[in-house]
RNA sequence: GUGGGUAUAGCUCAGUUGGUCAGAGUGCUACGUUGACAUCGUAGAGGCCAGUGGUUCGAAUCCACUUACCCACACCA
């Protein structure tokens, strides 16, 4: 058999694999009735996204339970597919087109889509190309597109039945909007970010007097549209003024005082200036209150025509000349320094000003009772359990919905108006004419639906619905969703009651929310920043696989974590551990037939037989670790067990069955047991890490099948053999002990030394003597219950009742030594002053588990021992 | 303002329901080329588990308060 290269490629290995899995068509979920379904829909990334490390996160967290429940013997199906992101891409591609020098209304909507359609062609395919880097075993025959033929059909569905329902209604309210992308934004699309502004004092003059009230705002320009002054109710400094009137500067308009619940008599002048068009606040109030609107401020963020001088003046110019002209008539009065946060648009982030305008809205109340219900009875689980408390309090607070949005790139909303009666149509298809007045002069809705609608819908409408379809029934509703935190409101909530609505069972019944992937110094990863980090350089450098047990790698559901090169390292390291523990097993089976080898017919000695119970062990708490959705132990217990004990001991027991004379059969049982817990390991490691695990099982001499369609390990209680893992864990004690000691006393690691093993345990100890022997370079090993004479000088060490005696004459420096026994001295009386004292508590041996307190004095028995032993020792030293 | 998170070896982080839990990686020290691996091996040093108080026989783990940093949501005239 040809010799595996020295150092893992991931470069020579990865991709052969992802392409031979989609060859065969592994990743392809079948409906099969014999099995049981698991289902996972992809969060879909953005359509002309590039994947960055919060999708190889999410993704990798996906794969690896997906490929886990495959090998359970699940039908497993992991549905992909993107977004198409309406604002996000709509922004880019007039940003292309401006770079073109094209502008989107002089193409028109027919024009533009066309464009857009031609982006989402031309980038459309990178990220699911990136994802594919990663090693995601997706079911791309299932693949799904928002604004796919299916999905709009779906959107459509949704909006005529919730508009049937009464649940969706067309208004003209205060709304968020983008001067910039120039269109609406739902609440959840604001982010709000904290801004050093100014708040600006200023007069008004109140009608037939000579007095003024004083006003503050941060947004002097909006007073041009002030309709009214609004003071506490219950404020009585300003009780004799409500009802009064005042002139409304610059605009010499006579507005109403007002008193209104929503004023705060402590906070500023305990007078509020009322622009009911352009705040949300004032907007309600004047709702209470009747007040007229004034809409001073379009859609450009530019002054209106009702202005007058201001009119086409920038909102931030007439600000300013506002404040001027205010000062020139005396009615300005001062500037303080204020911190506010101020709306900004979450894709260009360009201050929001709030407007009227007509919009269609989801009614929320009952579409979130039900949502809220399902999280609370525990039918929909968050990991870690915190976030279901964020999710509840969103729900409970949650205002309707605004879905319209005036873009092009989009489900366009199905509503038709007849231009001459003014109905509104609501309809699957484009009607023909109106069913009031039988006009054929209709007029769709020029506005889309937010892009969120669309993936509220996604784990039902990916399935097939609203057609009945085989999918739909088996795989609905799905397992688990995974995702970052940052989507909860965005999306999560909005499938769930969506889920609920449509289809009376929630989307899923788990959402695993993971943390963020922050930079070296724990900041946020971003293009601003430019601390980004690209997975598929990553990817180039180390291997997906490095990649994807990096990031899982002492993570915590919803933690965030740092990503540091080093990191990357040692998984790297990692993998090449495993490359060469398969390398050097391959070196010593080329003359074994694995497959016609009987496991009852071997000769399975200590090792053998404490690694197969550790190997099923460690599948019992990969099980367990992965149902609590726990993979930074999930990995950290296979980093373990492969390094610590596979490789460190099992393969260094292995060696001297393969290199030293034996009997034939210890050979072969070597050389099997070798490759059945590689084999063992490659199973248990390949969700985590696919592609070195399938790369190393198809030069095993073990299966022809993939390893990703092998059948999990399973663990078997009866297997768990406690007795060899007691008998070796001594063993292993003594062997350390030996090294230690050696170590120390500087003895040449080459050497070979003598060694008496002073101790009951005689039988333990010689069905280990072979080990002790090749594992700590013993050459005259001497196991004994009794001992006359002790040799002198010697170097000593107790562990696990057994006395290990060095006669390491001529080495042995008695001052170090005593120094050393000293210390091990005070170790077991610090040890033995604990578990008395323990004993001594009549709380602790009356109330703690009767096999704690057996655990207790047994130690104290076996300290005793063990310092007896020790004095006499150094008084021994101390005599010579 | 409301809610939430984090504080554990020099650094980055684990520690599942309170009882061998004081851990890992990396870094550091010493030694090491016996045919898997120097992307390695062996051994070692390092922490009052943020502080205070409480519950308990027993607390890194539960409770309260304090301090520091972070996040979400709300308000901001």
């Amino acid at each position: 058999m040809e010799n595996l290269p020295k150092n893992y490629d991931p470069n020579k290995v990865e991709n052969k694999w992802y392409d031979y899995w989609m060859e065969n068509d592994f990743f392809k979920a079948k409906v099969d009735y014999d099995k049981e379904p698991f289902s996972i829909v992809m969060p879909p990334p953005n359509v002309t996204g590039q994947l960055h490390m919060g999708h190889a996160l999410d993704n990798t967290l996906q794969d690896i339970i997906t490929r886990w429940k495959r090998m359970k013997g699940h039908s497993a199906l992991w549905l992909p597919g993107t977004d198409h992101a309406s604002i996000a891409t709509e922004v880019k591609v007039v940003d292309k087109l401006r770079n073109e020098g094209i502008d989107k209304d002089e193409i028109g909507r027919e024009g533009f889509l066309e464009k857009a359609w031609e982006w989402k062609d031309e980038y459309g395919g990178r990220i699911t190309n990136q994802l594919k880097k990663m090693g995601s075993s997706c079911d791309w025959s299932r693949e799904r597109f928002t604004l796919d033929e299916g999905c709009s059909e779906a959107v459509t569905e949704v909006f005529i039945q919730l508009y049937e329902k009464g649940l969706i209604y067309q208004g003209d309210y205060i709304v968020n909007w983008c001067p910039s992308c120039h269109t609406t934004l739902s609440d959840v699309e604001v982010e709000h970010e904290e801004h050093e502004g100014k708040l600006y004092y200023m007069k008004y003059p109140i009608k037939d007097s000579d007095d003024f009230i004083t006003v503050a705002t941060t947004r002097p320009e909006t007073m041009l549209g002030d309709t009214a002054i609004a003071v506490d109710p219950s404020d009585d400094r300003y009780k004799d003024l409500v009802g009064k009137t005042v002139i409304l500067p610059l605009m010499d308009r006579e507005i109403p005082i007002v008193a209104d619940r929503f004023v705060d008599s402590e906070f500023g002048t305990g007078m509020v200036k009322v622009t009911p068009a352009h705040d949300p606040n004032d907007f309600e109030i004047g709702e209470r209150n009747d007040l007229d609107l004034i809409k001073v401020i379009d859609e450009d963020a530019k002054m209106t025509e009702v202005t007058g001088k201001y009119a086409g003046m920038d909102r931030y110019e007439c600000r300013e000349k506002v404040i001027e002209d205010l000062k020139e008539e005396g009615l300005f009065i001062k500037t303080e320094e204020h911190i506010h946060s101020v709306g900004q648009c979450y894709r260009c982030d360009t201050v929001i000003e709030p407007l009227v305008s007509k919009q269609w809205f989801v009614k929320m109340e009952p579409l979130a009772k039900p949502a809220i219900e399902a999280v609370k009875n525990g039918d929909i689980k968050f990991i870690p359990e915190r976030f279901s408390k964020v999710y509840l309090n969103w729900m409970e607070n949650i205002k309707d919905w605004c879905i319209s949005r005036q873009l092009w790139w989009g489900h366009r909303i199905p509503v038709w108006y007849c231009e001459d009666c003014g109905e509104v149509i609501v309809s699957r298809t484009e009607p023909d004419q109106c069913p009031e007045c039988k006009s054929s002069s209709l007029k769709q809705e020029e506005d889309v639906l937010d892009t969120w609608f669309s993936s509220a819908l996604w784990p039902f409408s990916t399935l097939g619905w609203p057609n009945d379809t085989d999918d739909l029934n088996y795989f609905y509703p799905t397992d688990v969703l995974v995702t970052g935190r940052d989507i909860i409101f965005f999306w999560v909530a909005r499938m769930i009651f969506m889920g609920l609505e449509f289809m009376d069972e929630p989307p899923f019944s788990d959402v695993y929310v993971h943390g963020l992937i922050r930079d070296a110094q724990g900041r946020k990863m971003s293009k601003s920043l430019g601390n980004g980090i690209d997975p598929i350089e990553v990817i180039e450098e180390f291997g997906a696989d490095a990649l994807r047990f990096t990031l899982i790698t002492g993570n915590t559901p919803g933690n965030d974590m740092r990503f540091r090169e080093e990191r990357l390292e040692a998984s790297r390291n990692f993998a090449n551990k495993i490359w060469n523990a398969a390398r050097f097993i391959l070196m010593n089976v080329d003359d074994f037939d694995y497959n016609s080898t009987n496991f009852k017919d071997l000769k399975l000695n200590l090792a053998d037989k404490w690694m197969l119970s550790r190997t099923n062990e460690v599948t019992k708490k990969i099980d367990k670790t992965l149902e609590n959705y726990n993979f930074g132990e999930m990995s950290k217990s296979l980093y373990d067990f492969i390094w610590n004990e596979y490789c460190d001991w099992y393969i260094e027991i292995l060696k001297e069955r393969f290199y030293q004379d034996q009997d034939l059969k210890a050979k072969e049982t070597a050389q099997y047991m070798g490759l059945k817990i590689l084999g063992d390991i490659l199973k248990l490691l390949h969700p985590v890490m696919p592609m070195i695990t399938e790369e190393i099982w198809h030069k095993l001499p073990i299966s022809e099948k993939s390893l990703m369609i092998s059948d999990w390990p399973e663990y078997e209680e009866n297997e768990v053999d406690k007795d060899s893992e007691s008998k070796m864990n001594t063993i292993m004690s003594v062997i350390k002990s030996v090294r230690n000691i050696r170590n120390e006393m500087k003895v040449d690691p080459g050497r070979k030394i003598e060694a008496i093993l002073l101790s009951d345990k005689t039988e333990i100890l010689e069905s280990g003597e072979s080990y002790l022997k090749n594992l700590a370079n013993i050459d005259n090993l001497r196991i004994t219950k009794t001992l006359k004479n002790r040799p002198q000088p010697s170097s000593t060490s107790i562990v696990e009742g057994v006395e290990v005696i060095l006669p390491l004459e001529g080495m042995v420096d008695i001052d170090k030594e005593l120094k050393r026994l000293n210390n091990e001295l005070e170790d077991v009386k610090y040890e033995i002053k604990r578990a008395k004292g323990k004993l001594s508590n009549d709380g602790f041996v009356n109330n703690a588990p009767e096999e704690l307190v057996e655990g207790e004095k047994q130690k104290v028995k076996e300290y005793e021992a063990k310092k007896e032993k020790l004095q006499e020792r150094i008084e021994q030293m101390k005599l010579n």
